[in-house]
DNA sequence: AAATAAAATGTCATAAAGACACTATTAAGA
DNA sequence: TCTTAATAGTGTCTTTATGACATTTTATTT
């Protein structure tokens, strides 16, 4: 039945997947780049990403899985749908349909793997503007921004650049530096307790004063949404 | 160029658009369904949405609108890209991939023209469970009624869905439907008077009691968003 | 004129975040 | 060993948007 079935496909557009892979390193936002080894915009920086395997791919967010893997080995802590992309002039080819997945990791568990490699890097959002990039990808880059930027506001989705073991100190850093101003230690600790999302570690880690207590999500949690945004 | 390029086209997903169009009418909230004229699933109810035609489409925001003036005779004043649903189980031709919209109208400006029109209807969310629906569109509308009721918490999305005069009783009333519990008055119009967003009119509208002073949105205004949601 | 009803306002309570002082604990250096 | 610096962590008052609810206003109905 699915052989036969063609109505259409002549027409139907373009259609890839592409994701854009944060994390925090360096006290940067950091965006995983892919420098293009085919037309169109070969050389250029890319969005992880490609076309549908239906023969693999359950669904889309498993193309953006696999995609994500094949230049990382990792799969992401966490990842979401951000957009979809569409027209005639964002790929010179055809129309063209782009479904869009944000995502979060430790860049400890990508940064050594990426180390022997080339064309697959880490990029600093404030470097982004000097860079070739292909397609719509800036744009899309800054529109994931946008939304991780939201979602820091009013829910613990940063946790997810953090490695497994973290100090309360280094979700502060990373809040801090998604939403690009300074929340208040203690506010974070306040909404730490709410979110019953975490546990201590019998662990301390040194930080150039009192030793901090280390915490670790619990099993299966749910990530933790908050009535207020952080305000200023 | 366009037509001699062909790579992955046997591959390519059946990529569609589907829309949900809320709006409430008789204090109920209701979703814009369209009954099926062709396979699969003929006969039962489901998203009006389709093809994309990219001679006509600029991108599937065009889409989607397209097909709801085919269904409704109108633009509706509010859309938004809801989520990607894609699989091998929702459509039984092949590997699918839906686009899907959620957007918001006054009834007024439609239920006119429904009325000469059997397989298009306003459909009662709570008349949903015992009809019979296409595809997996029960579970797209429960996730796009779900992200209508969180936007209506901290942002003034939901005047969308009212006619272009309207008092602070009717948005009240329209709020409080959406998000499923009562809202305090006072709350709602220290938000409006915040927002900036609307303008009074010279005219008042009689509602059982004292008069209620007639709004409409000022031009070309941006939907206000607040940093709490409402509570209870 | 009185009763009723919803609109609109006034004002205090509540709750989560901000501000910031203060204490605790570690490393480094005199 | 004592002092200093630095970050972790706590206590507590302030701020602010919302909740609660009483009061006033203005219309209709009887």
């Amino acid at each position: 039945m699915k052989s036969t079935y063609d109505i259409n496909q002549f027409n139907n557009p373009l259609f890839t997947v592409d994701s854009v892979l944060f994390t925090i390193k360096d006290d940067r936002l950091m965006v995983l780049m892919v420098k293009r080894a085919n037309e169109p915009f070969l050389g250029r920086w890319g969005l992880p990403g490609g076309f549908v395997d239906s023969n693999i791919d359950d669904n889309t967010d498993m193309t953006a899985l696999r995609k994500l893997k094949e230049k990382t080995n990792i799969t992401p802590a966490y990842l979401e749908q951000l957009q979809v992309n569409s027209g005639h002039n964002r790929d010179p080819r055809a129309f063209s349909v782009t479904v869009i997945y944000y995502a979060l990791t430790a860049h400890q568990l990508v940064s050594s793997y990426l180390e022997t490699i080339e064309d697959v890097q880490w990029i600093d959002l404030h470097q982004l503007n000097s860079l070739p990039v292909a397609f719509d990808h800036k744009d899309i880059i800054a529109a994931a921004r946008k939304r991780l930027q939201q979602k820091a506001l009013y829910s613990m989705t940063p946790v997810y650049c953090l490695d497994e073991l973290f100090t309360i100190g280094q979700l502060k850093s990373v809040i801090e530096i998604i939403i690009g101003k300074t929340i208040q230690r203690k506010s974070l600790i306040r909404r730490i307790e709410a979110s019953n999302m975490f546990e201590t570690v019998d662990k301390k880690i040194k930080s150039g004063g009192r030793l901090a207590q280390v915490y670790k999500l619990k099993d299966n949690v749910e990530i933790a949404h908050f009535e207020r945004n952080f305000s200023n």
